[in-house]
DNA sequence: ATTGACTTGTAGCCATGGCTACATATTATG
DNA sequence: CATAATATGTAGCCATGGCTACAAGTCAAT
């Protein structure tokens, strides 16, 4: 049990981390998304981006409004999304991560329909070394 | 990419499910630390609990009652937490899951202190099948 | 038995991420 | 060009999961 030896803040700390990283994952879901749409189908409107992410309308404009603020989207009134340069950064750092845990679970047998689904949940809460080890093994498996 | 080949409905599943996971979540951490203080220390107060977990005793305090409403646990003022049956089995069953990701983790070469702290955030992903191929990976190691 | 330390509970605030219902803008079509 | 269909925006609701500040209960020690 990796929770011996350690002080309570030390065990808070990863509950901590594993709240932080979800307040990220949205939006790494959003501008993902939105750079596939723009590679697919030329754009990304509102209405598009929702359907692609199983959400309403309203809750896909209220959170391309918090991702304005964050800097990763640019919005006019009845326009397309568009992603500022930190989106598209972003985007493709997602996309990367999300291609090796997909990867790596198909490497290790799991059917793709649901290395689909689980790597979904999964890319957000995997560290660098954690990656590596993926790559690692996916590269072993390929010689 | 798994995105092909499938309806607008389909894509939408996948991000459905991973906000459906996120709201059990909660909980299951929450039970597995209640677990986990009753093994350590003979019973759990919401103190306890809270910086177990790294919130404040109000935060712990109101999910718990939300826990009470799902039948996990039980409690009377001043009185330590209880888990019911059904908690107790949700607790093992996180436990064990947990422990699955972290040996696995370790097994593919990711260091402890970092295995530990993503396996609190990739335990609540991961489907039937990728649990029996990681299990099966450890398997595999250890002959 | 009173004081003081600690625990627990309550009130009330905030942000996020859902939603429906309705209003307005844009676009396509007869 | 008028109307219908679609897209977008706004208002306002809900639940969850955070928080601080303060009130009240519990318990131990003098």
């Amino acid at each position: 049990m990796a929770t011996k030896n350690m002080t309570l803040d030390q065990e808070a700390d990863v509950f901590r981390k594993t709240r932080q990283d979800h307040s990220s994952e949205i939006a790494e879901d959003y501008v993902e998304a939105i750079a596939q749409l723009h590679a697919e189908e030329g754009s990304c409107r509102v209405t598009r981006l929702a359907r692609r992410l199983g959400v309403s309308h309203v809750t896909a404009n209220r959170t391309v409004t918090r991702l304005v603020a964050r800097g990763l989207v640019t919005t006019s009134p009845y326009q397309p999304i568009e992603l500022t340069e930190l989106g598209k950064t972003l985007a493709e750092t997602a996309r990367v991560r999300h291609e090796i845990v997909f990867q790596f679970l198909v490497a290790l047998g799991v059917p793709e329909s649901i290395a689909n689904a689980d790597s979904e949940g999964i890319e957000h809460h995997c560290s660098t070394p954690t990656l590596d080890a993926m790559k690692h093994f996916c590269m072993k498996r390929k010689n």
